[in-house]
DNA sequence: TTTGAATAGTTGCTTAAACAACTATATGCC
DNA sequence: GGCATATAGTTGTTTAAGCAACTATTCAAA
């Protein structure tokens, strides 16, 4: 393989990722707008319940991407909110299944419309072809490095 | 514009960037690997130095797309490790100007070297035609969300 | 020229990430 | 059964982000 694929100048983009960063503050300030207040990491997590009620913190760290003492804390904070409950597995009395509460429940609609909302602020003016081969190229580095 | 250009399902990686998230991590394991004992945060702020030595901190927030009170702890702790020095500017006595010290100078080819190769190893199997189109819709991101 | 606004930087506070070290429970093998 | 190992989760520590509130300096306009 060519040891020099790419420009270096060309570098700084890609590991930074100032567009990721720039989709989350905006996201947080549209949540905070709308005076819902958690943070967008709290959001994603919340995200995956929503997707599948009752999972254990080791499975929301490889939905997320997080390490444990990350998820550790987030659903601390989200069981302070009233937003989770932790709940000692019978079977396996190692692992606390995570479940949604009434409120977060409720919170669901609301802020995937926001989200939405901002992933359409994000991406004015590109095209569904050009998202596709971006959204390709993601997964793949992704895959090469996890 | 119609308001569900997307599908729900596929809103998530784009909000999380999990992609450059891997890419700092795996940047950040290989920087130790090389015994190079600097967190990708102070690295991103050498590297706009290296291109261009003696920045004010209000330029550093600029190229690093960081607020000010993340530049001060950042060069904080850059100065700790006597990789920078500020300097105070003659003609606006607001503004510190940055500068390298030689130790920084001399990171600047080996650190390269590791972020070009990590670059190599997190787009293995990606076009060059593929990576130009994702450029440009991180970049639109960008500009659209700054 | 003085007063109000803008700019540059710092400090305090909360949330989160990464890593290492730790506890508790379960599993597999002899 | 008992011991080594793997798995699930927690705690401690350092680094950093984001926001608000603050100080110091400069600029601009009356």
């Amino acid at each position: 393989m060519p040891n020099n694929q790419f420009k270096k100048g060309e570098l700084y983009s890609f590991i930074t990722g100032k567009a990721s960063t720039a989709i989350a503050r905006r996201l947080q300030k549209n949540f905070k707008q709308a005076n819902v207040d958690i943070t967008i990491e709290q959001w994603s997590v919340l995200y995956h319940l929503w997707k599948q009620d009752g999972m254990s913190q080791q499975q929301l760290c490889d939905a997320t991407f997080r390490d444990k003492p990350s998820i550790t804390r987030l659903v601390d904070n989200l069981e302070k909110l009233k937003l989770v409950k932790r709940v000692a597995s019978k079977n396996d009395r190692r692992i606390n299944m995570i479940y949604l509460t009434k409120e977060a429940q409720q919170l669901q609609e609301q802020t995937m419309e926001i989200a939405n909302q901002t992933l359409n602020e994000a991406l004015q003016g590109v095209t569904n072809g050009q998202i596709e081969i971006a959204k390709e190229v993601l997964q793949n580095v992704y895959e090469n490095l996890k």
